[in-house]
RNA sequence: GGCGGCGUAGCCAAGCGGCUAAGGCACUGGUCUGCAAAACCAUGAUUCAGCGGUUCAAAUCCGCUCGCCGCCUCCA
């Protein structure tokens, strides 16, 4: 049947195959990611886990399903705390700044807003209730006043990242002095308080002392607390599934023995010159900093976008130019589509825009294919341009083409497609030159053309007359 | 040491057992244009890191080798 060809399909980390996608009778989907911790702004690897989040939200959405999606905020761990500490500022400022700069990364890049943001400093509560159920199901212990989860009870521990306990290489990147743990493979609920923590008053009063939560119980109790027992699709980067979403998988699943998530989605890395960006690679890149070397939040998500979600991505700047020229042709069709005069009607522009849609969502529907969709995207352009310079297209077909961008739109967040909007005194420099071409008055003609793209537009020419676009978007 | 990923034209990137190996960018030539920009047309891999194997058939499956990368329990 159609049916079973048009399913939406994730390759599941949890099975390590593409599972078709079956979201609960009510057509809601339960989503989590896992966000970022609030003591650095937002580079460009973190850019990517918005975008494929927000990419997933919006093409269950185009599918007519309801999303409830959530992601947190790190605010209490050893980063922040330390970040306080040196910037002198109590942990609620100094994490508070990187957050609004998250969101306004967020809105910038075109990600839909969650449905929430919750704090890991806001759920501390719901933390040590859990290890205290933990502790009374016998899966924790205490130990000099910090809380471990003890792995060895769990006996589904390894299933998401295959790793065998036996065999992996203890201390490679904890120093296990710091800890009293009865396994060094055990790891942390709660941690009792350092002296500089309570010297701060960042802790918090609990039956076994003064602790503060470890990160893993952190998305366990938010995700949970948000979401319920079981999530529909629990999604990060790849580099957090050991020990992270192993760790929050065991605490969730001792608790309720059942499933933490139904799909298990992650993306993969984002690379400069090979290497994983990253603090300890020295390689880091802000989005703020793309930005001030000319490039726009646009360009940044379609240069994410168009690479597949599981395969890496090696930024580099020259991609970035690359990624510019390609989104070029594309403003330049839709450019047209919107300012150009309707002309005579085509007899097969409608066929073209079923064979792109089709190709698009049959793409995308086998794991969020973009890189195939956007083949799809550019076939129908290549198609339609040359009948759309040459005014081929009626007032009809033009709604017809663009209803149709809009729709992939939804999905992408890519497109212009607000129309020529009236500047003051662009029309008149536009008709100004028209009449100087008229009288083959170069000089005058290519003033006002100079005149206008020093006010950011550029003008093509076409049979019909010019249109204009912005040079650049705000 | 364990687990996992990647390697397709100058660059980016689909294809995952069988129609001529999608598409984008760049280059070059041509059409169009007052000039320009854009657009359009034409032009690229006997070959998919290498070597073997399975098969009527492999970039696609299996084995080995090489190169690069990620994770290994409070970095997030």
């Amino acid at each position: 049947m159609e049916e079973k060809k048009l399913q939406l399909r994730f390759y599941n980390t949890l099975s390590k195959k593409k599972d078709v996608f079956q979201a609960q009778p009510n057509k809601r989907v339960t989503f989590y990611t896992c966000g970022p911790t609030a003591y650095e702004p937002a580079n460009l690897s973190l850019c990517r886990r918005f975008i494929v989040s927000d990419l997933i939200v919006r093409y269950l959405e185009s599918k007519g399903l309801t999303v409830e999606s959530y992601m947190n905020f790190t605010d209490l761990d050893d980063n922040t705390i330390a970040g306080a500490d040196k910037a002198d500022q109590s942990l609620k400022e100094f994490t508070s700044r990187y957050i609004d700069g998250f969101m306004a990364a967020i809105d910038g890049l075109g990600v839909k807003r969650a449905t929430g943001y919750p704090l890991a400093s806001e759920h501390v509560a719901d933390m040590i209730e859990i290890t205290h159920e933990l502790i009374h199901k016998g899966y924790a212990y205490e130990k000099n006043g910090s809380i471990y989860f003890d792995i060895s009870k769990f006996k589904r521990y390894g299933r998401l990242s295959g790793i065998d306990l036996s065999k992996i290489q203890l201390g490679h990147t904890v120093d296990l002095d710091n800890y009293e743990k009865d396994n060094p493979r055990d790891f942390t609920l709660l941690k009792r308080s350092t002296l500089a923590e309570l010297k701060k008053g960042v802790f918090f009063e609990t039956d076994w002392g003064n602790v503060r939560p470890g990160w893993h119980i952190e998305c366990s109790a938010m995700s949970t607390r948000y979401l319920g027992e079981t999530l529909d699709i629990h999604t990060s980067s790849r580099d957090l599934i050991f020990p992270h979403h192993e760790n929050e998988i065991a605490i969730a699943e001792a608790l309720t023995d059942k499933p933490l998530a139904r799909y298990w989605l992650h993306s993969e890395l984002l690379l400069v010159d090979g290497k994983k960006m990253s603090s300890e690679n020295n390689n880091v890149v802000t989005l703020d900093d793309v930005i001030l070397r000319g490039f726009t939040a646009r360009e940044v998500r379609f240069m994410i976008l168009s690479v597949h979600y599981r395969k890496p991505l090696n930024f580099s700047f020259k991609r970035l130019v690359n990624v510019r020229t390609a989104l070029r042709r594309i403003d330049e069709f839709t450019c047209k589509l919107l300012c150009l005069p309707p002309g005579k009607p085509h007899p097969e522009v409608a066929a073209f825009v079923t064979t792109m849609e089709e190709q698009f969502f049959e793409a995308m529907d086998d794991d969020l294919n973009v890189s195939k969709a956007m083949g799809a995207v550019y076939n129908f352009i290549k198609k339609t341009q040359p009948i759309l310079h040459v005014n081929h297209l009626d007032q009809d077909q033009k709604q017809y083409v663009l209803a149709s961008f809009k729709r992939l739109n939804q999905i992408l967040g890519i497109f212009r497609l607000k129309g020529c909007p009236l500047a003051p005194g662009v029309n008149d420099l536009i008709a100004r030159r028209e009449q100087a071409r008229k009288e083959k008055n170069w000089q005058e003609a290519d003033n006002a053309r100079d005149e206008l793209l020093r006010r950011g537009v550029q003008i093509i020419d076409t049979i019909t007359g010019p249109v204009w676009k912005p040079l650049r978007e705000e």
